[in-house]
DNA sequence: GCGTAATTGCAACGCTGTTGCAACTTCTGA
DNA sequence: TCAGAAGTTGCAACAGCGTTGCAATTACGC
């Protein structure tokens, strides 16, 4: 019978104390509401989710810790194409470099891996000499429901 | 003898008329500031540089035609992995998509056009049934000067 | 040219993210 | 087990990017 395919939780925990950093209450309330989000989080989503766990945590606590993470190469930022203000949005750095496609008419997010996507990373390290570290690939259109219901013109 | 790369001076300010948009003293120089860039340029650089051929030109007036120039995707919309603030960066939506490389050490930009994602995209049309506007592909890691030289921990 | 509708500049604002600092917490080492 | 150094937190204030309301001005079809 195959694993599930969530990481194990505490993950994120476990990989920043190996490394040596401080673990406080509020990271730990914070990474976990990363870890089991199921769909990207922004910072203000993230907030609101761990004052649901521990009422004192602050703004500032939350930046600090997705910088953390940032530095630390765990977590990606998106932007989604700016479909809703200047917000950022953090997933847990995946195993596998995945593509989002932003649907500008009902703002649903969809995910997609793909061979061809590893083979052109290939290329580029070897054509550019460029040393990969991560990518960001953010794609807008009409989703599948949407395509052909409208000539929408949403900023992109 | 082949033509230049660089297209037509005025294109924007004719794509735009042609679109039934009105085209005032201020567009014009914030068209042409757009136009004729050799890099990325964000809104303040756009700014200062239509001041320099015009100094009434406000702030909100650049912000107000990138949005236009946006939503009639004439401009992309860059990021480049903030490397430098939250700043957003502005190109001309160029006739074939490319790939913006960011050299987080050096902050050089480079640019790689490929065939595979050419590929790529007709892949994800027909497997995701996901009709394409937009695309943005941001890589960062280090430049064929820079890999090698250091371990640096840049916030990606 | 006239008139209307769009655009501009100004001021004020909102939101995301950052910084300085005193109080507090983690964790090492004895 | 506990003392001390180093790192972290929360608060308040700030910085930067981008937006909005509004009166004055401008473009452009008729």
């Amino acid at each position: 019978m195959p694993l599930p395919q969530t990481e194990a939780p505490g993950r994120l925990v476990a990989e920043l104390l190996s490394r040596g950093v401080r673990m406080t209450r509020q990271r730990r309330t914070i990474l976990s509401v990363i870890e089991t989000a199921s769909q990207h989080l922004d910072a203000a989503q993230i907030l609101r989710r761990a004052r649901k766990l521990d009422p004192g945590i602050d703004r500032v606590t939350v930046y600090r810790t997705i910088r953390l993470l940032k530095r630390h190469g765990l977590v990606d930022e998106l932007d989604l194409l700016h479909l809703e203000g200047e917000k950022h949005y953090y997933e847990r750095h995946p195993q596998r470099d995945h593509l989002h496609m932003a649907c500008v008419r009902c703002g649903k997010i969809l995910e997609f891996e793909s061979d061809l996507f590893e083979r052109l990373k290939g290329q580029i390290q070897r054509d550019c000499q460029f040393h990969i570290l991560v990518t960001r690939v953010e794609i807008g259109g009409y989703c599948a429901k949407c395509r052909g219901n409208s000539t929408d013109l949403r900023s992109v």
